[in-house]
DNA sequence: CCGATGAGTTGCGGATTGAAACCATTATGC
DNA sequence: GCATAATGGTTTCAATCCGCAACTCATCGG
């Protein structure tokens, strides 16, 4: 196959015109968010990730190659020496707000009133506050208030 | 069983203290958050989830359980006559965030430039700002500029 | 050279999915 | 009244995916 370098043609959409569908097809399943969390907090090998989730090395495996694929990860030679690392990648960072609307949803409605959890703070080790979705001139959104405008 | 009507117990969470897997282990698969999404834009009964996603019927009979098991939705008789419908908690509602900060990612990075897809309106038709993490004190926040507080 | 660590690969049994068929209960056309 | 269809599932069965454990291979520290 010649000429076939660059992005491959892959992907068989789930719902080729929604952008939720298919940044689930790309990130959508049980491990590849703790990863890209994990990531964003420091992991870059492959023994560091198989750590903190607990995943299956195989799948381990497999959802790095994935996420390279996607160019979510990039795999380079780390500076000291010749071991490998996994970084994050301009559109794996770009997921911070998608990591940071689950950890508060989590925060919100799947820990009972004081149980414990961890939680995100900033250089000062300030709580980061709420992400509140808005129009452009300020008032509240939600999902009684916007729709989908389809294409096509 | 008597006494048994409230939350169950179960959970066996992935990561008990970390609030985006617990998020994860709730609607963290290939559908249930597409679902959220067809919930949002008005989706209602069975066969409407299944016309929209496409998905299996045992597994949206599956999933269509779990989230009414999580209260993220509730089933009740229809206004009109005794058909019953699916609608969002306000746990559910309270994922639009997630599901935005999805979608604004794939416009961002899951088109191609110029590819058609849908996009999210307000009520004057005008597209829903992004989403940006910021602090308190307005300053931009991603994943180099915070960091995870852990507890216990 | 020896043992430890990192980064996987392989094999296998069990769980999860997907496609399609089947079923029961209303609605609808004639 | 009867055939037809739609709704809301359940069942069956094959294919796939996942988790676990064992194994490999290369490097590193001493």
């Amino acid at each position: 196959m010649p000429g076939t370098t660059a992005h491959a043609p892959d992907h068989d959409w789930t719902d080729p015109h929604c952008p939720v569908a298919r940044t689930l097809d790309l990130v959508g399943d049980r491990w590849t968010l703790l990863l890209i969390r994990d990531a964003m907090d420091g992991a870059r090998s492959f023994t560091e990730f198989q750590r903190r989730t607990g995943i299956a090395r195989n799948i381990l495996t497999d959802r790095l190659r994935k996420l390279t694929a996607h160019e979510l990860l990039a795999q380079r030679t780390a500076p000291s020496g010749r071991r490998q690392e996994y970084v994050l990648t301009d559109a794996g960072r770009d997921l911070f707000p998608v990591v940071l609307t689950l950890r508060q949803w989590g925060e919100r409605h799947a820990f009972a009133p004081g149980e414990t959890h961890s939680t995100l703070v900033d250089r000062h080790g300030t709580p980061v506050p709420e992400i509140a979705p808005t129009a452009a001139d300020g008032t509240p959104l939600d999902a009684d208030t916007t729709q989908v405008r389809k294409i096509g």
